[in-house]
DNA sequence: ATGACCAATTGA
DNA sequence: CAATTGGTCATG
């Protein structure tokens, strides 16, 4: 034991704080000889000591924390069980994350109270995945774990997990099941054979993309491994768990979702951290799922905003799946019919590899074609049923009736508040700030949606027409509107609360909204998409992203030698990638915008939320990394708060999440007003 | 968060 | 001079 030598000896000339250090010195001396006169239960013979990370919500205390280990409970208090601790005078929960021989503590440590089950709930992987997306996202480790491990359900915990019965998988029938893809069966086979190959996958439309990714996770559980499938909602979790029961057979997976009560969450959750399922399926909570041993993380449909978690630090399930790929050493997969700008970067910066079906086989299995309002519909009757559903629409209806039933997307209503020219859909601006307007009751004026000046007077600045158009066509009187045009076709609304999750072979109408369509037994027969501008037209970085992702997801549902039809703008870019069916060459050129703007994901970006002095704090004491840029703060909703964003080059993410991170931990220390830091924001 | 502690400030 | 308030630091 080497003695400190005292700086106040050595050091005539001191700073006051220096002092304060002295004297704090002589405090924690004086708190460790009273600890030490303590009567103290005997400790564990090995490793006395454990490290817990306390549930606090504190930034500055989200590290680990020594405590003593009591004999009594040597065996049970081993990592990943939860506790009870005495901090900070307070009795709090936490977790065991290891075990040591000693601590680096200078003071005596308090025992652990108790622990309050032995079953260990955290695993070593899932608590260093907890660190990763806690940095990676600027927010607690508290609030992960809080989204990564379910609450505790103590009968369900005595129930035991039966194992899985052994797999029977046909590693040459999985790879036969993508053998149209290019690269598909080597991919497949390399999952069987144990690798860790990476592949964006662009799907094919009519393809059966549940027993595609079934295939794929039958071949990593031929490698003994797990595998860990994350799709955006409670619709796809049951695709894909069928998809998985036919071809695994029942017991060796499990399915993950919000619907299921916490007794049923926390058996399911036992069952995979016990290694009784080592297959799982869910949607965004499963991402942290303690799959042993994981061979395979797969994300469907990674533009689906249902992937970004709403609860701080508001992580994306595409972003902790690929944290998980990196740490775990496992095979991953970013699939869907469309492509993000994320995924196109994936391949860019050669992280991973294309999966797809060559251009021209596509072609032969769909016909895609856009028809505008013809002027002619335009001239006679601007209000009219034919400008929004022009006579291609109808005929393509009639066609495809013969054959099965037909898809009919509506964009859902009150998608855009925004207010658009009656004739020609230009979308109707402020004069004075060229912000959108919108209606704010029904017999008044429509107003500026960004300084609220009215404008009575409002004519379209292309036509000049002064007629203006709310975009508030529900599926509902569009379905009816398709009664009346098609007499003894049955006809059902798909949306909201009313998803129709199937329909068989019989010719009927389907009307759904995007996300809410069903699957027909063998394909629709045709897809129509309706109203196509009211989508483009939508205030986002990504409404063409997005828009073109709910259109790729509609006609996807064709059966093989289907046709769609899409009302709207052909030059528009997003609908000409969708004639050609062009998810990569779109996410592309979206990408190359991107870099060109210095917007995601070239750049990464975070937010800083708060009160205005609060904001103005925080940026104070935050020490950017080089280059940033800070853009605002400006006023954000109607309560006063306001909203800054710094913007730095993508090489210098983790140096911005690392400075968020330090921020919050000073802030929270020095106990000033919060602020909400949000990294990769879902939506400006 | 919560509490302990110290220093500065206030009031009689 | 005591009582009160505010800032800083630590939490094992």
């Amino acid at each position: 034991m080497s003695q400190q030598p005292d700086p106040a000896a050595e050091q005539p000339e001191l700073l006051p704080g220096m002092v304060r250090a002295t004297a704090r010195d002589a405090r924690r001396q004086a708190a460790r000889s009273r600890q030490r006169t303590a009567a103290q239960a005997p400790l564990a013979d090995r490793a006395p000591v454990a490290q817990v990370l306390v549930d606090v919500p504190l930034a500055h205390l989200d590290r680990p924390f020594d405590y003593a280990v009591p004999a009594s409970m040597a065996d049970d208090a081993s990592p990943g069980v939860r506790v009870k601790v005495r901090f900070a005078g307070q009795d709090v929960d936490g977790y065991v994350v290891a075990r040591a021989e000693r601590s680096d503590h200078p003071g005596a440590l308090a025992p652990l109270l108790r622990v309050v089950s032995a079953e260990p709930v955290l695993s070593t992987a899932v608590a260093e995945l907890t660190a990763a997306v806690a940095a990676r996202y600027a927010g607690t480790r508290s609030d992960v774990l809080r989204l990564a491990v379910p609450p505790r359900h103590a009968t369900t915990e005595k129930e035991p997990s039966p194992p899985a019965p052994r797999p029977e998988v046909d590693l040459g029938a999985a790879a036969d099941a993508w053998a149209d893809h290019t690269h598909g069966p080597a991919f497949v086979r390399a999952l069987g054979a144990g690798g860790a190959p990476r592949a964006v996958w662009s799907a094919p439309p009519t393809a059966d993309w549940a027993a595609l990714l079934a295939q794929a996770a039958a071949a990593t559980h031929h490698s003994g491994r797990g595998a860990l499938l994350c799709v955006p909602d409670g619709k796809d979790v049951a695709r894909l768990d069928a998809a998985l029961t036919a071809l695994l057979g029942p017991g060796h997976h499990v399915a993950l979702t919000a619907e299921s009560g916490p007794s049923a969450r926390y058996r399911d959750f036992l069952a995979v951290s016990r290694g009784a399922r080592r297959v799982v399926v869910g949607t965004r909570a499963a991402a942290f799922a303690p799959v042993s041993d994981l061979g395979l993380v797969v994300v469907w449909d990674d533009g689906d905003d249902l992937h970004a978690e709403p609860r701080a630090p508001y992580p994306h399930t595409r972003e902790v799946l690929l944290l998980r790929a990196e740490q775990e050493g496992a095979a991953a997969i970013v699939g869907g019919f469309a492509r993000t700008v994320e995924a196109a970067y994936l391949l860019e910066s050669g992280w991973a590899r294309e999966l797809s079906v060559d251009r021209r086989v596509i072609r032969e299995r769909v016909q895609v074609g856009v028809t505008g309002a013809s002027d002619h519909d335009l001239a006679r009757d601007v209000h009219s049923r034919n400008s929004r559903m022009p006579h291609q629409v109808h005929t393509t209806i009639r066609a495809g009736l013969e054959i099965g039933p037909v898809l009919v997307q509506t964009p859902r209503s009150g998608y855009a508040a925004a207010l658009a020219c009656e004739r020609c859909r230009t979308p109707a601006r402020c004069r004075s700030c060229r912000g959108p307007l919108r209606l704010t009751g029904v017999a008044t004026a429509p107003a500026c949606r960004w300084c609220g000046v009215e404008e009575p007077a409002w004519a379209c600045g292309e036509c000049g027409h002064r007629g203006l158009r709310a975009p508030v066509v529900g599926d509902s009187r569009t379905a009816e509107e398709l009664g009346r045009s098609f007499p003894g076709v049955p006809v059902q609304a798909s949306s909201g609360d009313h998803v129709v999750v199937r329909v068989g072979t019989e010719p009927r109408i389907v009307v759904a909204t995007p996300g809410a369509e069903p699957v027909a037994e063998g394909g629709f027969a045709a897809v129509v998409l309706l109203d196509t501008w009211l989508a483009l037209s939508r205030e986002d970085l990504r409404s063409a992203e997005e828009a073109l992702r709910r259109w790729m997801n509609a006609v996807a549902l064709l059966r093989p030698g289907g046709r769609a039809v899409a009302v709207g703008d052909p030059h528009h870019p997003a609908l000409q990638a969708l004639v050609r069916w062009d998810p990569a060459g779109f996410a592309a050129r979206e990408s190359a915008e991107r870099v060109s703007a210095h917007l995601p994901p070239a750049s990464r970006i975070a937010s800083i939320t708060g009160d205005p002095g609060a904001v103005d704090d925080a940026l104070t004491l935050l020490s950017l990394p080089e280059p940033a840029e800070v853009l605002g703060p400006v006023a954000v909703g109607g309560d006063g708060e306001v909203r800054a964003v710094i913007r730095v080059p993508r090489a210098a993410g983790a140096r911005l999440s690392a400075a968020l991170g330090e921020l919050q931990r000073a802030r929270s220390s020095r106990k000033l007003d919060a602020v909400r830091v949000q990294v990769d924001p879902a939506s400006m």
